[in-house]
DNA sequence: GTTCTTATGTTCGGTAGCGTACAGACGCCA
DNA sequence: TGGCGTCTGTACGCTACCGAACATAAGAAC
């Protein structure tokens, strides 16, 4: 099932500009101090970034970094043979274009929306020469990669070792952390493409979260009820990534 | 399978220090300007590692980085029921400490030694205050994460969706690459260790490898044979990080 | 309200990899 | 040379997940 059937927006884009004009909704540009954040503001962009969005696609040039305030992305990559697999999320956590600073400028992965929102953006030229500038934001970025590496690599492990049913629970309470409303606007098909499983194996362990009375869910739509239960379904994956992101980026 | 029973040694530790001791085997040193790979010398330690040491375990403070020229090392993770999957490999090509100067200093991971050789460290402070001058090695360092990050993020998508036999063509390749003799010193066993599978699921892919002769092996001991042949049992895993790995660090 | 798209439910057979158990045999060491 | 530890081979049933095909129903569009 190739990535590119991406399904059309399910529901109008209900966020305003206004709700997500805040810089520091974002972890990154929110530790930033108020005379730094001040000298940014004039080069940041606010964007609003719908579902299906690419932001980069493997070994094309970035344009800009993302900070995402309320958007979701997910970095992911796409098999030789059509499959696909969530490397890791990003939220209003963290930074789409961690390339950019790195020097490598492009990577073998792509960077799509899958939940509709906005984000700050900054021009290639100008992240690079304020991260060489070796200030705050420089600290806050490399710590930043160390969080995303960790992501990563319990993606890789849990892909490894661990149920559908697990790897779902894991996925809809990192997704939850980065949202505020605790419902969220997607189908089954494309949480599968997420997580690199068939539809039906999404659906299925759907069906047994929504028996215990974690989630709930209808057509397009999915709402976390019970969140203890929800963490109990999930494998330690989860409790791994948030304390390592909450340690290194202070949430 | 907990990963504390580690075999011992299987064959006396041959490489002689002599055989090690250039930087520049390593490409992060190698690719340093003679004046500052002249400056940082009097401060990097030549040590040998041998198969089984721990660089380092989940948690706790590293106190050195470490620069591969001859062995090499697994950085893996450890998961609740004592499964482990390796987040990616590290040789002469990198670098094993990034958390160092990311600032996190910790990581949930663990290092461990999987081909005896030598390694050059460098103390905690001073890779800090090397990386912090803004010079080469930063640079270097930089571009060498967004290779591990490339690395994992290609071990979490092979693990979501291709065969042990793949996995393993992508793991003998990935090492054969890091080493100079093209014979391995290493049981199925600790392979199986590496891919997060059980032992009887590598003897399988290994006999079926041996059966096209792309690979010999007798215990303890597996050969390269025919490198072309088990470039295409390998999923595009493999050619997708060297690709990466040679653009960023111009191997 | 009716139509039609598309998201979700369900079934079926197939298979890769797991857990367990045990046999054989290599090669180190006495 | 013989003994023994440990590495490898093989076999069994089992389960999770896959691939494909089709039924049902929600809800958007008219």
């Amino acid at each position: 099932m190739p990535i590119s059937t991406i399904p059309p927006v399910l529901k109008p884009f209900r966020v305003t500009a206004e709700q997500a004009q805040k810089p520091s909704l974002n972890y990154l540009l929110g530790a930033l101090s108020a005379a730094e954040i001040a000298s940014l503001l004039e080069r940041l962009e606010l964007v609003p970034l719908r579902l299906g969005d690419m932001l980069y696609e493997p070994n094309t040039q970035l344009q800009h970094a993302y900070f995402p305030t309320t958007a979701i992305v997910s970095l992911h990559y796409v098999t030789a043979s059509g499959a696909s697999a969530e490397i890791s999320g990003v939220g209003n956590e963290g930074m789409v274009g961690i390339s950019l600073f790195t020097g490598g400028n492009t990577t073998p992965s792509s960077a799509m929306v899958h939940t509709s929102g906005y984000a700050y953006r900054l021009a290639r030229a100008q992240l690079k020469s304020e991260f060489n500038r070796n200030g705050q934001l420089q600290q806050i970025l490399l710590r930043y990669t160390q969080a995303l590496i960790t992501q990563v690599s319990q993606t890789a492990a849990c892909n490894r070792h661990h149920s559908v049913e697990q790897q779902l629970s894991r996925w809809l309470l990192l997704t939850l952390d980065r949202i505020t409303s605790g419902e969220f606007v997607l189908t089954q098909e494309l949480v599968a493409n997420m997580l690199g499983v068939r539809r039906e194996s999404v659906t299925a362990a759907a069906a047994s979260l929504q028996g215990i009375g974690c989630i709930s869910y209808r057509r397009g739509h999915i709402s976390v009820i019970n969140r203890k239960d929800l963490e109990k379904c999930a494998c330690e994956c989860y409790a791994v990534v948030r304390k390592e992101t909450q340690r290194l980026l202070g949430g």
